[in-house]
DNA sequence: GTCTATAGCTGGATAGAC
DNA sequence: GTCTATCCAGCTATAGAC
């Protein structure tokens, strides 16, 4: 075989394919559009022509579009449920305190907003796109969610019923469920509040939005047990 | 102008129209429609098939698919707005009481989960249709929830002031964000905290939904104030 | 006024040249 | 391996027969 051109692309060391710039092009730009626009609301075809990379390749490389969306969502979940279980962790480690609450709601949701990538902007990106996910397709979301972060999240309804010992395991699922409807609510950002508020609050910031939701969520947990039972 | 039967078609009072019944059946299966699979997903096609009606009928009733969903909406969300306005009256007359938190909370989440209907079903369908609306088209969902529910909303936001004074404005104005994201998220129902507990705990029960959800949120807007400003 | 037929697009997926 | 050209299904909206 002989090699057309050696131009412009080093001998990488475990690069083998050519095309595999073009498929993290496709990756890259996917997560920024489905991020921004929705999945549902955005085709392969806008896609690649951002890319610069045509349909062929989109088959090639990914085989059809829910593949793509899994293959953009496994390149940072997995991360993310790592960085909750080590921060939990540490969390953990440390001996019980007045704070402890707050601590592991924080660790919970820092990875949750900005996680999963080497910065915080594109953490921020991939935390939407789960969100969208969510919201769009939640039968895809379904099956993706729950394979990569079911574990990370038994442990935290762990972590807080310890904390929490008054509470009935049934009142601890149902604050947990506030608390992950609080996070994709915050980062979808349907902008109710801020239309209802003038723009004074605005969750789309999400580094605000952690220091107002830690503490809210910890008086959340904190609130008496459910006198009711069905 | 000969009839040309008048099978089948008592003259009813102040109905002008034949087409009427066409119009409202498209409504019926359009609201059943959209809100169980989404906006965006379901076609008029699949709507004009369900209800008997063939496209030229949307055409001529609705003009488009964005003002059918218009309708849809206006039908049922004045009365649910009002609806909250009136429990919120009968709240505020009685005095001051320990309880006050849970009752406003209680007097803006029933109407928001069972309002604007004749029944709750109905009035249920209907909640799962706006928090589709929500999530599927934020800038529809925009324009027609601002118009609707921005002054209740308003009130309420007041209200709560009122009840909590140690609370800043914007303190209130986040845990009313939150208390928004709690309520779409557990009607869209995207199904996470049933596969984390083997559906032990099940939001898309709204009846049990409120019994836990009133006093967990109380709980969270009696959290102490936010000791944070940016 | 009602409906059949279709225009005009856009989507995902793919065949086949090179 | 890569890309052009195309298939086919589905959508909204509308023209035109009756």
């Amino acid at each position: 075989m002989v090699q057309k051109s050696a131009l412009a692309r080093p001998p990488a060391s475990g690069m083998a394919k050519a095309g595999e710039a073009t498929r993290q092009a496709i990756i890259d730009t996917a997560e920024k559009m489905f991020s921004d626009q929705g999945i549902t609301a955005v085709s392969l075809r806008s896609i690649l022509a951002e890319a610069g990379a045509n349909t062929a390749a989109a088959h090639y490389h990914f085989g059809s579009k829910e593949n793509l969306i899994a293959e953009v969502f496994a390149r940072r979940a997995k991360r993310v449920a790592d960085e909750r279980m080590d921060r939990l962790g540490e969390v953990l480690k440390r001996d019980d305190d007045a704070t402890l609450l707050e601590e592991i709601i924080r660790a919970f949701i820092e990875p949750g907003f900005f996680g999963g990538a080497d910065t915080r902007e594109a953490g921020e990106q991939f935390a939407r796109l789960r969100a969208r996910l969510t919201t769009d397709d939640s039968e895809l979301a379904g099956r993706l969610l729950s394979d990569v972060f079911d574990e990370s999240s038994h442990r935290y309804m762990k972590a807080l019923s310890d904390a929490l010992p008054d509470l009935s395991k049934i009142d601890v699922q149902w604050r947990f469920h506030a608390l992950l409807g609080v996070m994709v609510y915050t980062v979808t950002g349907p902008g109710r509040i801020q239309s209802l508020t003038d723009n004074a609050c605005d969750p789309s910031d999400l580094h605000t939005a952690v220091e107002h939701l830690v503490p809210t969520l910890a008086g959340m947990f904190r609130a008496p047990p459910t006198l009711f039972t069905t």
